[in-house]
DNA sequence: TATCATTTTGACAACGTTGTCATTTCGATT
DNA sequence: AATCGAAATGACAACGTTGTCAAAATGATA
């Protein structure tokens, strides 16, 4: 039969109450106490009762993670993240997938934190960006950590992760250049996107900053998709000077890009080179391997959450401790699409 | 505040148990009294507190899923799938990846169930497949259901889903005949996959029904990968009587001869055809497009949360309901890579 | 109308934890 | 040794549901 924690109790010879307090990491046990307490868990492998916990304990420990990114790959890679950090402390995680154009949105969400009772919320873009999404949040006073890209802390409620989505974009442009690229086209992502804006942000200044004109037509308003970026590609390289590199804003456009080259004869890296961002696992699979910008999800998911557990765990003692944003820089990754190995 | 199964009974006029009753569709309950409680339900827009009716209920409302699977794109359907039939039964999703080649996966596995007091659990390959998993469930008496490769029933305690791989491996198969390949090559996936027997088996016997030689050189033992899929193209293409076509044993594979090809300077589906299985979403992004065999993930798994919700309902009111296993085929989806479209 | 079986309802004790507050123990100070 | 304050522990009532079993309402039958 399953052990409680009066089981417990009995056999390290404490109160119910003493058990409990070990469990939750309390201060106020003695160590010689604490070791017994332990010792009675490890011998009756007891696992304390979730519900229990989550019913009687003023606040869940339970978090959510809402996605809607049709990366299936980053969805995973967030998920097991934040699972992992869970686990080590003691919350279980609840998934939820969303629709974030969805017009009844915000009351999804607010639904399903109620519904499941949760102490807090992971946020990935888009849903981190959304600023009716994150008000319902701060109305229902609910706390939340938010992934998402930009260089510096946006005045917001809660603590974020944030990913130099620009700088790493500028690292991808200069790259190019380097390679003596002068006629670089962008093709971007969803406009209402900050991934978008930031990484636009990056190639423009790169280019500015080695004193190359942007010129408009070298910029095409794409979205996060394949398609995207075998139109965006096509119309480029119909030009009448088509550019010398493509800088598209995530993987996906880049390999529609590659498809476009493809297609219209053009050879990648010789007659065109391509970039993309992100490192999806399928940008080594195409032909050439995609140079790009890789991003640990998982650590980030990782980070994230343990931002979050803070913040829920310090205002349950009512603490004030600050909890700082924590920062990412995506790393150059430079295949074939780019530059050929010899 | 939070309403609770005490306001809706006040607001109705009825007890609190019958509140219950009427929450878990329990019969006893005149159309009447129903009526009122539901009425009060919407008004109050009460929601059940999980942790109290998993705590007071004698089983759980939780299932789990737990998977080792590297195609995000197939655990991201599944899990969209399973949670949405959850969510329309009232039942919670607690998801546990897991790596099966670990050679603590059963204590793990265990583990997991006892630590959330799951009802039941889904189980997609390869540890739907995993004798050593399923009887350390079937011995601590925990309900499962499972999504296999397979024709027929194998013996098992729970119902199955069963994928019908090897005739839709046929139909791959004959769609190569046809277009008049003589010598086609098979990459396999990874050995102990129930899947990779399923595809050759599918393979073999079609080359048999049209009267074709089964060479053994032609067949290549592969794993799940890209990187399987270049090195078993690699070989294959430079026999000195290499084949026409190639049939991999799923998409990553095939993407993985794709490159391949290039690399040697075939042209597909000119000099050699190419096909994969799964219908992964990047088979729409190579260059040529995959041919393949499709099947409705997220349809898949949330049929096999119905049986395994069922199964968990009718054990707990002591029915003897027959629980039917479930059958699907994959559909042939032809591309480019063996096809060139007019 | 009286009787009985059946259906429908309700009262109350679980379930395994945490929160509150009272009590005990301990060490330091007089 | 007596006193005090702080640290450590415990007793007991929540938490919001379901299970059990008894009571009330209903309908059928005599």
């Amino acid at each position: 039969m399953k052990a409680t924690i009066k089981d417990v109790a009995k056999l390290a010879g404490v109160s119910i109450k003493t058990v409990s307090r070990v469990i939750n990491k309390e201060d106020s046990v003695k160590p010689d106490t604490e070791k017994k307490v332990q010792a009675a868990i490890v011998e009756l492998n007891y696992q304390p009762n979730s519900s229990a916990r989550n019913l009687a304990a003023t606040q869940s420990f339970a978090i959510g993670y809402i996605y809607d990114n049709p990366n299936a790959y980053y969805v995973i890679d967030m998920q097991n993240g934040i699972l992992k950090e869970c686990l080590s402390n003691g919350f279980e995680l609840i998934i939820h997938p969303c629709d974030a154009s969805d017009k009844n949105i915000v009351a999804e969400v607010k639904d399903m934190v109620r519904r499941s009772q949760l102490a807090g919320l992971v946020l990935s873009p888009p849903l981190s960006e959304m600023p009716e999404v994150l008000s319902a949040l701060d109305e229902i006073n609910m706390h939340y950590v938010r992934i998402l890209s930009g260089a510096n802390d946006k005045k917001t409620g809660g603590p974020c992760v944030l990913i130099n989505d620009r700088s790493a974009s500028e690292k991808i442009t200069e790259h190019l250049i380097k390679l003596a690229h002068k006629r670089i086209a962008f093709i971007t992502g969803d406009k209402d996107h900050q991934s978008t804006d930031e990484r636009l942000q990056g190639y423009q200044s790169a280019l500015k900053k080695h004193q190359l004109k942007a010129e408009k037509s070298l910029i095409i308003d794409g979205r996060y998709s394949f398609e995207a970026g075998v139109e965006g590609a096509k119309k480029l390289l119909a030009l009448k000077k088509p550019p010398s590199a493509i800088f598209a804003c995530n993987d996906e456009i880049a390999a529609g890009a590659l498809f476009a080259a493809r297609l219209m004869n053009f050879d990648v890296p010789k007659d065109v080179a391509i970039a993309g961002f992100e490192d999806n696992p399928f940008s080594r699979q195409t032909w050439p391997k995609l140079t790009t910008a890789a991003q640990p999800t998982g650590l980030i998911a990782r980070q994230a959450t343990s931002l979050l557990l803070r913040t829920i765990k310090s205002k349950r003692k009512g603490d004030k401790e600050k909890i700082d944003n924590q920062y990412f820089e995506p790393e150059l990754v430079v295949r074939e699409s780019t530059q050929l190995s010899e």
